[in-house]
DNA sequence: CGATTCTTTGAAAACAGTCAATCTGTGTGG
DNA sequence: CCACACAGATTGACTGTTTTCAAAGAATCG
């Protein structure tokens, strides 16, 4: 539904009602059925996409079959690829939805038209950039000083809204590790709190 | 050299003498020995720094006392903390001279005020922040999806300048494994290249 | 040269991955 | 409403990789 898109921008920012019109009249909303893809490895991405429903993974698939996932989104995230949307490449990615799942849409071409027209616009979309740089230079960070059990741990309290709905094999592929070394680990430190 | 970071900018875009004259005013140039701190855990930092030359790391220090390299800079490289930049909270990292090394070095008040003013300079770092963005998304990607040797082997590939300048240690680090695993590693490749 | 730093090597221990089997819960069709 | 199928989670035994600790060997710098 658009009014949770609207709601997003309101906390962030102060749109007049034509500004708000003029985003509104570029969106394209999009709906995604459980296991749809958003987008597979060779296409060429070119939207910004926000989700006001559902979640959804992206992922790659390395030589021997392999799925990583680089990330989750849920409503009120943003998801796409911005390597393929900067470099013109095919992605070398997939996002599909892990539920049904309701996007808000743009091409690149309108979402830049509305950063270039309306300045607080251009401004949340910076300081969102900013924000998830930051956060993945934590997750950079995390990979390189943190332990098995420290990543589950941290994960979990970083993001309790995903243990509930993301089966736990694919926040083991988020962590790096196997669904089975994950199950250990649950079962170990539920052990020790015990 | 201010020299340097001119030329930095004139590959990347065009701005007027005056706005030049601009940018330049407002510009500090630092000096760090080798070994000398540019920022230390728990400093609050507050900068924009641009390499000119030499080489330095930016790491963390876990609670062990191992440090996790998350990055080096060379020259035409930035280098900082975006993280305490943003939120003012005093950083986690630390960031030191590998080398002898020279930085152009702006407040972050006075490099708002030049992306307000000049807005080729916006552009610029906004393209600067978006590639970045998609250097860490692949480094994550990395760090799930390949082996230790497979690391290293793009590592060098990637970054075959880094290979002569930066300890192997520094290298083990940044690539999340010991030194000893990364000996070893470079022995074995180099028998099966034989 | 002497001191320091970095790299290499070895052996043992810790850790995570693989493969296979079993268990659990959910949802669907008869 | 039950039984079955299926996806996901757990467990066990085994293998392979990486870390740890310790010591010895290069390389670099004052």
């Amino acid at each position: 539904m658009y009014e949770t898109f609207q709601q997003y921008i309101n906390n962030r920012t102060t749109l007049t009602d034509a500004e708000k019109e003029q985003v509104r009249s570029v969106a394209v909303i999009k709906k995604l059925r459980k296991r749809q893809y958003l987008m597979q490895e060779g296409d060429s991405w070119k939207y910004h996409a926000f989700v006001t429903s559902g979640c959804l993974r992206t992922y790659s698939v390395d030589e021997k079959g392999n799925e990583h996932i680089i990330g989750f989104s849920i409503e009120n995230w943003w998801c796409g690829d911005r390597e393929s949307l900067l470099s013109g490449e095919p992605t070398r990615f997939n996002i599909d939805a892990i539920e049904d799942s309701e996007l808000v849409m743009f091409t690149n071409s309108n979402f830049e038209m509305l950063c270039q027209t309306i300045s607080a616009f251009k401004q949340m979309i910076d300081s969102i950039l900013n924000k998830s740089f930051v956060t993945q230079q934590s997750r950079i960070n995390a990979s390189l000083s943190q332990t098995a059990e420290e990543k589950y741990l941290s994960f979990i309290k970083k993001y309790p809204e995903f243990v509930q709905r993301v089966p736990q094999s694919m926040i083991a592929s988020y962590l790096g590790m196997t669904p089975e070394t994950l199950s250990r680990i649950r079962t170990q430190t539920a052990r020790n709190r015990a």
